[in-house]
DNA sequence: AATCTAGTCAACCGCGTCAGC
DNA sequence: CGCTGACGCGGTTGACTAGAT
């Protein structure tokens, strides 16, 4: 009987990066590395403090880690560290799996999609980066945050605000995200999308005598039971008003009078014309123009026909709303819905 | 060509939470 | 209960890069 090759960490790489389709990447270093690697390094014994490594990692060191991973299963990193043969502390490895290594994570720029969501989440949960991150699939909240310091804050900084102040946030809800649903407008097709694990979603008014007509808001569905549409909660952000409305079902929305359109709680121009100063003054400061979050970044790929099923119309607050399958309904979902 | 500056982002650090003992 | 280790989160740092001077 043969025994099962012991796998080195050289194959549990290799093996990695071939899942990952990514094996020329693996070839484009000498793979005898690995091996040698493994010899030299500590080789399931502890290391100490000082033998630590910090820094950047290595193609080698990453290598080490997805094999080891993909062998093993995350988890328990003090030990993978150790294992793995990594001078590295656990959490260090940890961190490097979850924000660069791991196959599903998605790398470039976020698209008009996901700045928007960012800046929807983020009103919401403040610097709940993890939370947030955990709304955009594929994304880390390291990159998240870093994308709120880097671009949001800059801008808050052009304007000379601060980013959570009331005239920032009102700039944000009045210019910046008003745009980017344009764009995502300008690049979605006419149909219902929507991406996995997403409460957040887009809603467009279409009732001609509305005084949302034509308008697109932002909307956060949450559902409250664990029978599929059971008790549905809409919660919709248009730039400048706010409406919460509650459905007893999905099957319950179109033209249901009884719950929906309850506009009076939360709704109400929030504009106060303070961020309108606040542009005129970041202009007056010698710029030309305000600058807004590069839209033209990224192209919003991540765009299927979905589960949806039924749309519907509510009356009552001139939206066009839709309900899905119940078989996905319990789980949010982005969606788009657009002329 | 050399230097400076600002932006970006990977990685680190400190702290809080939780489970197991 | 307190202690310890593992883990996760948010804030911060610093290396690197590109553009400006």
């Amino acid at each position: 009987m043969r025994l099962k090759q012991q796998r080195t960490p050289r194959l549990q790489a290799r093996a990695y990066f071939t899942d990952c389709r990514i094996l020329d990447h693996f070839n484009s270093f000498v793979p005898k590395v690995m091996d040698t690697i493994w010899m030299e390094s500590s080789c399931g014994r502890a290391v100490s403090a000082a033998d630590l490594r910090r820094g950047p990692w290595t193609v080698e060191e990453d290598a080490l880690l997805a094999g080891y991973v993909a062998a093993h299963g995350e988890g328990r990193w003090n030990e993978l560290a150790v294992a793995a043969g990594l001078r590295r502390t656990g959490k260090s490895c940890r961190l490097r799996w979850l924000n660069y290594l791991r196959p599903d994570v998605r790398r470039g720029d976020f698209t008009p999609r996901e700045q928007l969501l960012i800046l929807e989440l983020h009103f919401r949960w403040g610097n709940r980066w993890s939370k947030i991150a955990q709304e955009l699939p594929g994304r880390t909240d390291n990159e998240i945050k870093n994308y709120w310091r880097t671009r949001v804050q800059k801008h808050a900084k052009q304007l000379n605000c601060d980013v959570n102040s009331k005239q920032f946030h009102d700039v944000m809800r009045h210019v910046w995200m008003p745009r980017l649903l344009e764009r995502i407008q300008a690049t979605s097709t006419p149909s219902v999308e929507h991406a996995e694990s997403s409460p957040v979603y887009l809603m467009k008014s279409s009732a001609p005598n509305s005084p949302l007509a034509g308008r697109s808001g932002i909307g956060m569905c949450h559902s409250s039971s664990s029978r599929a549409c059971s008790s549905l909660s809409l919660e919709v952000q248009f730039p400048s008003n706010q409406l919460v409305m509650n459905a007893g079902g999905a099957a319950d929305w179109p033209g249901s009078e009884s719950q929906c359109g309850n506009g009076s709680a939360q709704s109400g121009d929030m504009f106060d014309g303070s961020w309108l100063e606040l542009l005129a003054r970041a202009c007056d400061d010698g710029a030309d123009s305000v600058l807004f979050p590069d839209f033209e970044l990224g192209v919003d790929t991540d765009t299927t026909s979905g589960f949806w099923s039924t749309s519907g119309y509510n009356s009552s607050t001139d939206l066009q709303v839709l309900s899905a399958s119940s078989s996905y309904y319990q789980r949010p979902h982005l969606i788009v819905l657009s002329d």
